[in-house]
DNA sequence: AACACATATATGATATTTCATATATTAATT
DNA sequence: AATTAATATATGAAATATCATATATGTGTT
């Protein structure tokens, strides 16, 4: 992972938010982001592929979903500063946050 | 500064290169930085334009030369991302470190 | 001081490349 | 078949590079 790579790829706002909304939540499937982005699926979709190729984000299918959380192997300098950015960037994102529907608080399907 | 616009600003090689060499020099004029990055004037120019625009890098004009660094305003966690990627990536722009001539040790002019 | 000239930096204009979006389609799971 | 997710393609928008030119400072000469 280069800098140039990492910030390359927080450099949008769609991945940025994604990406700082599942540093804060864990893991997020694509409809549950859809939801909180306010953006169409072909859009979160592409994005989440961008960021999950260059190894920001791993996926992990269960049943229909695909839940997408901080990727394992990120470098402890990549992952320090996602959530550096995170806890002191609340209001940049805080709203998609709250849209953003948990597995267990879930009531109806995407 | 928002996360968004910082990353933007750093998702370029002679914009982060540039950053993170004077986050480690504390200053460089736009020759050196020339010199450091084996680029020529007007794009070297434009992306100091950039920083200094978007309040990353602030500069300063002695004599013939415009000395930059970072921002005296930067946001302490702004600051905190940039010497994180600094300390964790020395191999990204060491090379462009070593050709950087200071001011003492300058025997020629830009 | 006035002038010519060299050096350092910034910017205008335009071509090119890169990136994001929209729409349509395809694949996988139940 | 319905739901969830991924991808292909075309199009538009924004970022970048390049060349030329402008501005600012400094030096030397008369």
């Amino acid at each position: 992972m280069s800098p140039l790579k990492l910030f390359k790829c927080l450099a949008d706002d769609t991945r940025l938010k994604s990406v700082l909304i599942i540093s804060q939540s864990g893991e997020a499937c694509v409809c549950e982001l859809m939801a909180a982005l306010e953006l169409d699926q072909p859009k979160v979709s592409r994005h989440l592929a961008e960021l999950r190729k260059c190894d920001i984000l791993q996926d992990q299918r269960r049943g229909k979903w695909v839940y997408y959380q901080l990727h394992q192997q990120l470098p402890g300098w990549a992952k320090e500063i996602i959530l550096k950015t995170a806890e002191e960037n609340a209001g940049y994102y805080l709203d998609a946050l709250a849209r953003l529907e948990h597995p267990k608080q879930k009531t109806l399907p995407c």
